[in-house]
DNA sequence: CTAATAGTTCGACGATCTTCGATAGACTTG
DNA sequence: CAAGTCTATCGAAGATCGTCGAACTATTAG
């Protein structure tokens, strides 16, 4: 399901900063998304998920991946649900993680030269 | 193609998050660069520098605009400046600063789709 | 040379972040 | 129900960050 409803998304209120000097409110919003993305092991485990294209990817697999412990993962794997970046399904015992394309892309408009 | 040196940039060494899996040395790279976009002040000042388009900017206007002491700003405008997301030029008593448009195009790259 | 101005660097403090071990919670299996 | 597995949360230690006043550097004016 499309987890992110478009009325309630945070950056739906961001202009392109190039183009329009961004307000303190606003600022606040794009540099908390900004921050999912500013720690290396974060990085790391978003490229893993996002390299899968669609596929989900399982949350047992992660801490091998980056080399870090099991609570650390967990931890920044919240980091980027909670900024909207991915998707998390819990099914039995495993947590399958997805991409938000949407999300990703966002940002990028936020980066984006003014029109 | 980016009228910044190529070899030296580097965000050239790094492909989209998307499509590879990023390596430990790149990710480290590409952290520190959302890094400095991941500070409220830091995106309000780039924004200010961002929407003046080619035009240069007095760093003595930007204290009053995002209401800190001029050495925080200083030294927000160092982080912003080592980014490689604007330059710097002491002209006399005064600097100027201007947007580097080529490092933001990198980052939104780096956010990119695959292809 | 002296005084004045713009900006950077230094030193310190408090807040936030990354990390992990221990623990708790959720779910499956026997 | 009891034991086992996977993930989240808690609590603490150490590192990093944002902030400002004070001191320093560079440049201009007189």
């Amino acid at each position: 399901m499309a987890a992110h409803n478009r009325v309630l998304d945070p950056l739906a209120c961001c202009p392109p900063v190039r183009s329009e000097r961004l307000d303190e409110a606003r600022a606040e919003l794009v540099a908390k998304s900004f921050a999912a993305l500013a720690d290396p092991i974060r990085l790391r485990l978003l490229s893993h998920v996002a390299a899968a294209g669609g596929d989900e990817v399982c949350a047992c697999d992660l801490a091998a991946i980056v080399d870090r412990s099991q609570p650390t993962v967990s931890h920044h794997m919240r980091i980027l649900h909670d900024a909207g970046l991915i998707a998390r399904e819990k099914r039995g015992l495993w947590v399958w993680y997805r991409i938000v394309p949407e999300r990703l892309d966002a940002l990028r408009a936020v980066l984006a030269a003014a029109d």
